[in-house]
DNA sequence: AATGAATGAGTATTCATTCAT
DNA sequence: TATGAATGAATACTCATTCAT
């Protein structure tokens, strides 16, 4: 038998380690012995730190969604004014989101368990709201909600190769959204 | 022993019971035993008419994704110009949508297939295909685009039950997305 | 892969199967895993029989009272008048649940879970009623009663090994409980 | 961390909570988790004060031997001759094991156990010469012997719901076996 | 053509116990 | 002395799939 080594940082890997493992192969792909192995601690250590899988996949999905509103408090940060709010939904939709495609891949694992499941649901709403609460410090509140409407499907689209939109376009999507420029009459 | 009868609609019973049950209780909730006895036909009988488990997943979500190409189809077929495009949008979202509220739960089980998997990824890029073709007679292209991908966020959101958005609000959002109106200055 | 071998009493091995094995190491020690070494099938194909182990359990109990329900019949078959029953009875206990030591194994396992569990208590008052039935053509009601009741004692502390009283200890007690016999005043 | 309490008690709390848990779910259902948390000691605590699961079992049923045979001497203390003793009997059945039904629960989970394993037979032995030994000051030994093996078939019964009997008829069928009343000649 | 039986790999979870602290 | 962490074996059960009939 082997000696018990105390590992005081082993319930933040096994998270990661889920988290990892849900991005490469998806929720249905992520069991307790895939994840254990994934990240070297025996079996038993999963229902010990954990009280199932269901806590295991909560706890992974709460870090991906801190994570992407840490994100979105980055980018606004600094950001004074609605031109420059903008930019940041560019540079996160096109920058931040795509240098961790993660985030692509996990958002639609989160929303799949979502329509199900009110635990899961509640992290989504905390997610959509903080890019809300971002936007609305530059925006009317209809103008913020339409944003971020329109963010969401951009990251769907992309997130499935169905975007041939530019940053370009979503620049100018994103400012028709906002009222920034005067526009011209369409031509039908 | 019961004689083998047989049932000619028997294969497509099994697609429409597999998707019932997809809907209810999401992709991880539906195995061959759960499908065979929802729809009572005989356990042999689902490897039968199906060399597996992701031939049938892929049969039910294709009929799921012509049916909505249809929704969309349907709307579109009387549209005339713009302003009645954009009427069809708001019907579509708020009304055929929500009236069969399957649409938007088998959505996100869909895309998580999506994100690892090329064969449901060509049904998802199918059904956008679908509705920005539609659009496109009525808008150029990067309106098109760009009103094809609010509608995929609205839709996300409202599955969710994240969308405070009323039809109104859709509405013009939609309608400043296609340039349909002068818009005011923004207020800072 | 091993061929699967059609195997029509497959079933019916499995519950005597698992019947010695709760015998041997009780209800507790009795699991899929050990019950299908023993009879040589796969693990698998428990569940296949069964839905689970409790239908398992309940099956294999049944079974058991029933054999115990055939000892009964059996021995009180030819039975003519309470002189004859009572020397059934006392065969009943010292030869034919002497022969078959499981008898008194199994009971204590069945009455064990038969305190918690209602489906498992049904079995066990249908083999108490059986032996009341026996001895109701016999002997009035109340002596019926207290003869069954004697019986299970009986049979509880000869299964313990406590039960020092021979055969004919227990023939007079149960001729007293009959009222065969005159009976002497105590010596106190 | 928490500082080391010392808690004297602690022990016997965890025997109490033991038996507590064996009435309510039997043996199968009583782990050391299920114990650790109804008493509210940690973990690490049980097989400090334990050896292990048995040595915690067998002390269980030990205390419950010992509260059975105080109920006996109890009911016996004050017992003059025969005809009271087959009244203390009458009441320890309807009275005192009645009033604490875990008597009855516990006995079976207990008689399962001592079928396959020595020591909790041992127990056994004990709590039956308990009422033995208490039967002998009054009764011959075989009316002792018959007395006593009445009385467990009686409280097996009742345990199991299974005894239309009444106290009164109890009492009769117990007087037979004292040999306490002149019996009238049998009613064929 | 159709299916009931069979099966081995895999699932989450529980458990008694060990041990470093 | 006391305990939180750790662990491997075991549990019941599900599953997609194969195959003889």
């Amino acid at each position: 038998m082997m000696v018990n080594q105390i590992d005081p940082g082993r319930r933040e890997r096994i998270i990661d380690a889920a988290l990892e493992c849900i991005a490469e192969r998806g929720v249905a792909g992520t069991s307790h012995r895939v994840v254990a192995k994934r990240c070297g601690v025996p079996l038993g250590s999963m229902t010990y730190h954990f009280t199932g899988i269901d806590e295991l996949l909560l706890e992974a999905f709460g870090r991906f969604t801190r994570r992407i509103r840490d994100m979105v408090s980055d980018r606004f940060s600094h950001v004074k004014g609605p031109d420059e709010a903008i930019e940041a939904v560019v540079e996160l939709i096109y920058e931040d989101f795509e240098t961790d495609r993660n985030v692509y891949l996990l958002s639609y694992e989160l929303y799949a368990l979502a329509v199900h499941r009110a635990d899961f649901r509640t992290l989504v709403h905390e997610m959509i709201e903080a890019g809300y609460n971002a936007l609305r410090l530059h925006f009317d509140e209809e103008s913020a909600r339409a944003i971020n409407t329109y963010i969401e499907g951009a990251s769907t689209h992309h997130a499935l190769d169905t975007m041939p939109q530019t940053s370009d376009q979503a620049r100018r999507a994103l400012r028709r959204l906002a009222c920034l420029d005067r526009l011209p009459a369409p031509a039908s």
